[in-house]
DNA sequence: AGATATGTGTACTTAACGGTATATAACCCT
DNA sequence: AGGGTTATATACCGTTAAGTACACATATCT
């Protein structure tokens, strides 16, 4: 019971670095979704055999969801620090702005992995399939409640409907990403931030 | 050479109707995607064997592009009829409009089986999902053409980007397949087109 | 040094995959 | 009625899928 295992390194060491395997996971998980990546394919990107890949991550369902933990603290770190920013508006350009260079950006898979790592998909990704659906959603949410709190700030108009905002810059948000599996660079992304700006109410 | 077989039926006739088996296997790919589609549930949606399925439609690639062509001629059947409307802002309203009703139909699968029918997939996906990109780009240089006419009738400004506008406006279309996917109904989408809209530029 | 604990690589299992060979059934034409 | 032609159902092919058993390697602890 009172033994911390983690802390004491008992046993025969790791020979890889399991962030950076899971990293590389992401990455295959991001390019072909849940579906089309092969356990083959993974441990390959990963450097890595099956049996050390199942003893560090479970199994291949629980890899993408620690993937999709990842992805969200790192890759795609823009959302959270664009709520926090001071007005409404400031925070659907930031939203935008970062979505558009992070989207397309050429050092990494194209588009967004909540949206396109298990979009349409076999019944065996059901579960990984709910857990993005469960994030986009909760996205929205956050935007809804930052925008009510913008209301009450007075930097939106009480007339603004923050719901309808919120589904609006979800709705390019995740535009953007397919556009970005389109080729759509992140110049011509920031346009689209910009046309998208203009249907946001400004001061209150 | 001069018989036509197709008017004369000779053989044993078939026991389905190609059709409605397309339109079943359209379906399937709409709400599994390619790569989470099998021939089982394939067979079994449209109710024949899989020899039966060979020899109507070829290979599973080629039964995939047959079904998208009858998406685009069918369940998604209001976009060329947009492109016809008098104004660019008329076109995309009703490009906008007919998305909201269309992709969040509870009468077929949601969402828009070219945005996600194989967005990321597997290798062996790669040229169904080189079609649906084709397609989605395609749609969008249609737009492009339609508002650069509506710059030479007057009824977009001179000033007008019509490379921009259709990417924006493509990029909501695409935004809403996600939304549908997310649960979003056929009125939330409608708030959504509206919000769209008012960064759309009117009379010139 | 030896017991204990953990990781690694190889080889395996079971099930499902996309696709097909084959025998039979159902039609047209003469 | 019988030959020619095409569709059907069943059973099969080789391959790959996800996941694991096992023998061995490498560490810590006593």
């Amino acid at each position: 019971m009172s033994a911390v295992s983690s802390t004491v390194n008992i046993g025969r060491p790791r020979a890889f670095d399991v962030d950076t395997a899971l990293e590389k996971a992401l990455e295959v998980f991001w390019r072909k979704g849940y579906d089309g990546t092969s356990l083959s394919d993974l441990t390959e990107a990963m450097g890595i055999n099956k049996p050390s890949l199942y003893a560090a991550f479970g199994n291949k369902e629980q890899l993408f969801l620690k993937a999709i933990e990842l992805y969200e603290s790192r890759p795609c770190s823009f959302f959270l620090p664009a709520l926090e920013k001071p007005t409404a508006y400031q925070v659907a350009e930031h939203m935008l702005y970062g979505a558009a260079m992070n989207m397309a950006d050429q050092n990494q898979p194209q588009g967004c992995v909540v949206v396109q790592g298990a979009l349409s998909c076999s019944e065996a990704a059901a579960t990984v399939k709910e857990a993005l659906l469960n994030r986009r959603v909760d996205g929205e949410h956050k935007l809804r409640a930052r925008f009510e709190q913008a209301k009450l700030d007075g930097d939106l108009p009480v007339s603004a409907d923050a719901e309808t905002l919120a589904r609006y810059l979800g709705t390019v948000l995740q535009g953007m990403a397919i556009q970005a599996n389109n080729g759509a660079t992140s110049e011509q992304l920031r346009q689209v931030a910009e046309m998208t700006l203009q249907a946001f109410p400004r001061a209150g």
